[in-house]
DNA sequence: GCCGAGAATGAATCCATCC
DNA sequence: AGGATGGATTCATTCTCGG
């Protein structure tokens, strides 16, 4: 079994490869994360490739060049997801949850992705920042996308979360990753989450889906590949236990 | 050439077959409509029903006339999409635009076909109806999405819509069609649409797309299979013209 | 005309029942 | 792997109507 970097109090921190980890894991009953869209630029010179190539090495090829410009990211992508959502699908519950953020340009292979792994799509709900970066004849980019679904039928449950929740997103010195998502975000999200669940995020980064599902009274795993995270989350994370916590 | 079933003050309206009439079109500026989208529940049972029954069940419910096209399985709505998408580009100038509406369900193939029929998919801009019907347990259902792109290069303009826009579905006797968008919300969409455009919706319903494109200085041509729909619209637009119109 | 109370509404989803 | 039908459920917003 995997050494936890951290565990505490119910939250218990992986540093390492997703795919390792979750292929250790059981149990968990909801997944709720925020993985790397590989997303960004129309063209392939636009993006990182780094991060995909990291995951996935697969020989990729022009695609149905018809869709347009450019698809080997795209392929490398889902290809990518359709690996950690089964490897979570296999990780979960029965009746266990999954929520992965997304934003508009990945959402149609996310939702391929989430069904490719085994898990019934159930909706998108729509996190809006409110002001997206304005463009010139355009609508501005304004909003992130919850992809979620379920392990089979879900629980019956006496919530009624908004399909659209509206915060701005995190600046100043409360953000210390490019892409941290507010914790409300993060508490909204996990409304369909049934209480006292076992929560995992693969992609923790800063940690802010942990302490979302801490303070919703949930235990929580967080698996991280950067170490230079897993020790700003755990900081986080202690704090949050000492009595003198902001 | 076709008839049109009304023409008059730069407003045209075709009583017929969509692919029929735009392989007789050209020089369209803009599509700018809302197809049926052919989604409601997760069973083929459910979405084969009448659209009365499918979209609406309440007890004491107002009269509106059902509208054809919205049965059509996965597999056959990205074929037919692609259809009327490509039909479309082939009647557009250099330059123009497409954005057409969708719900969660058919977005991912919607905006395959938006590539399938030749168009540069721009991005996914939200209709936020503030609060949807309420399920159990889950996200509600509170937007919709409008999938747009361009033919080739965007010109440059100088407006900067939002990329959310938040307004109440149409109710009480404004309410014509099972699907009607309010005024406001085609006013949001043709904000992207260069001035004195020359716009198309060819699934008109009751004529809102119309209205709104009229009011925003456009040309426009609207295309509806139904003739009881034709009439509605029809009416609608005249009504406009009346100096004691309200 | 304004305000408050009560009623109606919704591009929904699930499931039991029937044929 | 059967397929269609109808009923029950839900609550913030909007509408209606009376005072």
């Amino acid at each position: 079994m995997v050494e936890p970097y951290y565990d505490r109090a119910g939250i218990t921190i992986y540093h390492g490869d997703c795919f390792t980890i979750l292929h250790e894991l059981e149990g968990i009953d909801a997944f709720v994360t925020d993985p790397p869209y590989s997303s960004g630029g129309a063209f392939r010179s636009d993006r990182t490739v780094s991060t995909v190539s990291k995951y996935v090495q697969t020989q990729t090829q022009a695609y149905r060049p018809e869709f347009g410009g450019d698809n080997r990211d795209q392929r490398s992508f889902m290809t990518w997801c359709g690996m950690w959502l089964s490897a979570a699908y296999n990780a979960s519950n029965a009746n266990a949850i999954v929520c992965s953020f997304i934003d508009w340009r990945q959402l149609p292979t996310l939702s391929d992705a989430i069904q490719a792994g085994g898990w019934t799509w159930r909706g998108v709900a729509v996190w809006s920042k409110k002001f997206g970066r304005p463009t010139p004849g355009r609508f501005s980019n304004a909003c992130e996308y919850v992809v979620w679904g379920s392990k089979g039928p879900m629980l019956q449950r006496e919530v009624y979360p908004p399909g659209v929740f509206e915060c701005s997103p995190p600046s100043g010195d409360a953000k210390q990753h490019i892409a941290q998502k507010p914790e409300a975000v993060m508490e909204w999200v996990l409304s369909v989450v049934p209480d006292g669940a076992t929560v995992c995020d693969p992609f923790m980064g800063s940690g802010t889906t942990l302490r979302a599902a801490k303070n919703a009274g949930c235990k929580c795993i967080g698996i991280e590949a950067d170490e230079q995270y897993c020790e700003m989350a755990a900081k986080r994370l202690q704090q949050d236990v000492l009595p003198f916590a902001t």
